[in-house]
DNA sequence: AATGAATGAGGATTCATTCAT
DNA sequence: TATGAATGAATCCTCATTCAT
């Protein structure tokens, strides 16, 4: 039993070339998006810097993404289904799905994830500003708590009666923690990420109010 | 005793009538950014918008402030005072100064200050965009952190070693529950505020890791 | 026998329709540049007036210069590549090309040009405030000197061991004669250009020091 | 005998208070403006770097000064009569007024000038951008040149049927040569100076055309 | 005489997006 | 489908100068 999954794309087989080579440049304008936001923040993107770097006409970004703002979140899209593609086989692994060790596996796997890409951290954080994104982020949120909630109850973690609420407060709370300990350090502030784990399983733990 | 001031400006007295229309022109300038961050956002505020809708031409806003950054940190400075303010008052008026009793009042002062004034939220959200503010939040989040833990301790609502860096983290911590309180309800969800407030107040009462 | 080619740009053959339409452009830039320089001098000239006065937006002008400065440059090219076009030829046609008649042609040509195209005077002369400019220019006097030395010590006109230096000397020599024949009068104050070369061909007839 | 008195400015004895902070302000700003100039240009200069820099309200430079240009045009003025004095007295110094050592005489007097004060090169060759110092400097070598003339012809040096335009054309020439000398190198390339000295005395002594 | 405040006009440059080809 | 070219609108900010006090 594991997390259902919550975030997908079918993408089956072969492809027409022409459509592999739209496939080549969308990959290329993403990676010159995700690199220019890394260096130089989510604010400072334009059209005109990703299809330089990326080697595309500016014109042609407007076949694969109708507005800038698409590309931005066409990144959180692949960020958030590696997230979920992680935490789906993290909690899958636990052997005994206690809260505090459901809380610790889904914190470790996003601060691995944080640690291995930086652009990652970024995006994520600066990318809220923009109303479609910002939507995007609680919503996917939301459905990270839909599916911790499930797999709680389901395993016995939590309490049958827990309210979808109080994982979703404990699941902003963690994106909180998660963003607190990593402005301090590039590399994540452990001390910071151990208590507020603490913190989250200890308020999950209780019995409900 | 209460919290220690943690930001002020002594402003006493009659001014000359040049200055006074200078006060003026600053009041205008700042509320009519602070309309427009409501209305549209901190990333698409313009010096243009700004001027046009305080009544003042553009090159009159650069007499009091040397960038467009500057309005925004003029309005998170008017912010962080009326905050602070407030708290002083409030955690000054607790009869009895338990862990909970000191989260409940902090935490219930910005809710009242995020009702009042919805300019607030939005600021204090979006503007941690700009270095600058994301920097001031920060320091300033660092203050209310060290405030309430010496009052804390000194009260002896907390335990003489808790470490600051706790303090810190549930002073994040409360900052994200209000933001998640208010990002789905204007009003504030008051369900997650309870939440947030019994979470962070167990946090603290823990004995100390 | 003649100078050596100094600057040259080939530009052969058809053009698809849309190059042509932006040649179009760039040429009413330039032309709107030159005049707007002869009217008002190279210093007053601005983005705006340019684009305005060619019929163009400001931002297409940025679609042929990356900035306001490459607009001024682009004309000097055009001014140097003329004069080194009929420098060239004028040398060519000598007879007998003793130093004074290399002088005096060098001298005539370049007068030629200045009454032709008052535009010359002034960039020639007020564009070296631009860094860019300035270099250009520079760098074009040196080219020149190096022809004509080339050219004086290979026809025989000039001793085999006259140094490179003293035709630099004598080429900016001659740039300030035309200068000061110029800004007295419009049309070259002949009697000064007659004293002019006699100075420059004098010198370099002397036996070398 | 000596060069005639180009340039005069009568100040004598005594000044109110109120005159004499007006002459100290008035110093602050052409000192910050010469030293503004020297590190930026003359293109650069603003009323408010100036203002900022000299210690005074923008406002007050224009008690002092009409136009921001009269403050360059008042740093030129102070260059040529500190030149004038130089240059009169170095040529009454001369034992025997030969063509060669007058011209000579003249150039080393700039020279030194040049190499004194670095300001003096800038604003010499940068201001002559501006109508007004350009037309300032174009009178100012033309009375050099008449004094130098009235000179000549008076101490023998000069044939007595030497056209004044001669000695206009050689003052010309003389200017370039510094120009040209000091564009190499800061400090004046020695070897151009003294070929131009060479090349305009040469000039000078032929016969009369 | 002195000056803080005010400002209209304009500076260069960039933007996301469209469109004809 | 692909793209070079085009652009209206906007960006922040600076300027020399004036004026009320």
């Amino acid at each position: 039993m594991g997390l259902a999954r919550v975030n997908g794309e079918s993408s089956t087989g072969r492809r027409a070339p022409a459509q592999q080579r739209s496939r080549e440049k969308v990959r290329a304008i993403l990676t010159a998006a995700r690199e220019l936001i890394v260096a130089s923040g989510v604010e400072a993107l334009s059209t005109r810097a990703v299809a330089e770097r990326a080697g595309v006409p500016v014109a042609s970004l407007y076949q694969y993404f109708a507005h800038k703002q698409d590309v931005v979140l066409a990144l959180v899209e692949q960020d958030t289904q590696e997230m979920d593609r992680r935490l789906a086989e993290a909690v899958a692994a636990l052997e005994r799905p206690t809260v505090r060790a459901v809380v610790r596996a889904t914190v470790e796997t996003v601060v691995g994830l944080y640690r291995e890409r930086p652009a990652f951290v970024v995006i994520w954080c600066q990318g809220r500003m923009s109303p479609a994104v910002l939507e995007y982020t609680r919503a996917h949120n939301g459905r990270i708590a839909e599916a911790l909630h499930a797999f709680g109850v389901d395993s016995g973690a939590l309490p049958p009666d827990t309210p979808l609420s109080s994982v979703r407060l404990a699941v902003e709370t963690a994106d909180r923690v998660l963003e607190f300990a990593f402005e301090k350090d590039l590399a994540g502030d452990d001390q910071v990420l151990r208590e507020g784990i603490e913190m989250i399983a200890g308020y999950l733990e209780r019995p409900t109010p």
